[in-house]
RNA sequence: GGACAGGUGGCCGAGUGGUUAAAGGCAGCAGACUGUAAAUCUGCCCGGUUUUCCGUACGCUGGUUCGAAUCCAGCCCUGUCCA
């Protein structure tokens, strides 16, 4: 245990994209001893610095941020994987005197850091390939075959679970209902977590998502998405499927205007924006505070508290 | 001025006499959520406190009919074409 840091502490600022978390966080960090740790799922890739919302250059440098662009395009990252990377900063951070602040709005991502996930091995990616390959009906039918229970749980039309508990019954040949009976590597218990839930008035918040598409296209999206394009990765890899990609990508090909494709990354926006909101509302752990405000410059230092 | 085409629920768009509160899509709202989660999926979605209930509704007005979004007449509006 670090003397310097007898508490562990690490502070977490989470909520729906463009609720101002990211400004906050920076705000905050700039008050003390503290490092900035993403936790947001299209954030790592280094591909989209623009489309996915990093903060700018200059902003990483005024203070130390982790896990940002780290990974190429091609790698897909994962929860756990995620989960993993974050436990080693925080640790580094920690033996270092220095308190993390995690921001970001993958929940997902934020819970298997905390709680852990279950110790599922790797799947090959010829077995995943091959799975996500299928069709709904052949996977889930597959799924009815190998794990009749698990597939009972689940929407026949829900591709998503189908496929992964489909590849991890043939993978492991074990439930993953029975994988999912005990979680390893979570942190939550050795550490002093200081939570953050930003909770905006929606009306707001859509109106930042909309400012927020139409800004990224005017500082370089199209140029990024062009770029990625030309990878040729495939097509469910992640950062293609990242909110503004497909958009931006049929504005290329010819498919949609410019102001359509604008239209249609603001609603996608919106809509991830909605569905964050609702996993963070009701996911989240009651304790967690709940902010209902707009942030802005002005009511930033009233959050110090955090930290405390 | 004339000829065609068309006006459907917030939007797009099916429906051409009853089984239509009106397919489907979009947007919106609510929800789910353990390894690609910026993913994936579910419910609601004209109004009325639940309903096999009531009201209102397919440009407007009137008509035909047991019954009309669907047929007829007139009017208004929109698009294309001819003048």
């Amino acid at each position: 245990m670090d003397i310097s840091n007898p508490q562990n502490k690490v502070a977490l600022i989470a909520g729906p994209t463009a609720s101002g978390k990211t400004a906050l966080a920076l705000h905050l960090a700039k008050s003390g001893n503290f490092i900035i740790i993403n936790a947001d799922s299209a954030q790592v890739y280094s591909d989209l610095p623009i489309l996915s919302a990093q903060p700018t250059a200059e902003e990483q440098r005024s203070v130390p941020h982790h896990l940002f662009g780290y990974l190429d395009g091609v790698t897909p990252c994962s929860a756990a994987r995620w989960a993993a990377d974050a436990r080693g900063v925080i640790a580094h951070a920690h033996a270092t005197g220095k308190t993390p602040i995690l921001v970001g709005g993958s929940g997902l991502y934020i819970r298997t850091l905390l709680d852990g996930i279950a110790p599922i091995p790797e799947v090959t990616l010829e077995l995943r390939t091959e799975i996500r390959a299928m069709p709904v009906e052949q996977a889930y039918a597959a799924l009815q075959h190998y794990d009749a229970p698990v597939a009972a749980s689940l929407a026949p039309t829900d591709i998503s679970r189908i496929t992964r508990a489909l590849e991890v019954v043939q993978s492991t040949g074990r439930s993953i209902s029975e994988w999912r009976k005990s979680k390893t590597g979570g942190i939550g218990d050795s550490i002093t977590l200081r939570p953050l839930l930003l909770l905006p008035p929606r009306d707001w918040l859509y109106k930042r998502c909309d400012n927020r598409f139409e800004m990224m296209m005017e500082r370089g999206a199209v140029a990024e998405v062009e770029a990625l394009l030309l990878r040729n990765l495939p097509q469910d890899a992640p950062v293609m499927r990242a909110i503004g990609v497909p958009e931006i990508s049929a504005y290329l090909n010819g498919t949609l205007h410019r102001d359509e494709a604008i239209a249609r990354g603001q609603i996608a926006t919106r809509q991830y924006a909605k569905r964050q909101f609702t996993w963070f509302r009701n996911q989240a752990p009651i304790a967690w505070p709940r902010i209902e405000l707009e942030i802005n410059d002005s009511n930033s230092d009233n959050f110090e508290t955090i930290f405390q």
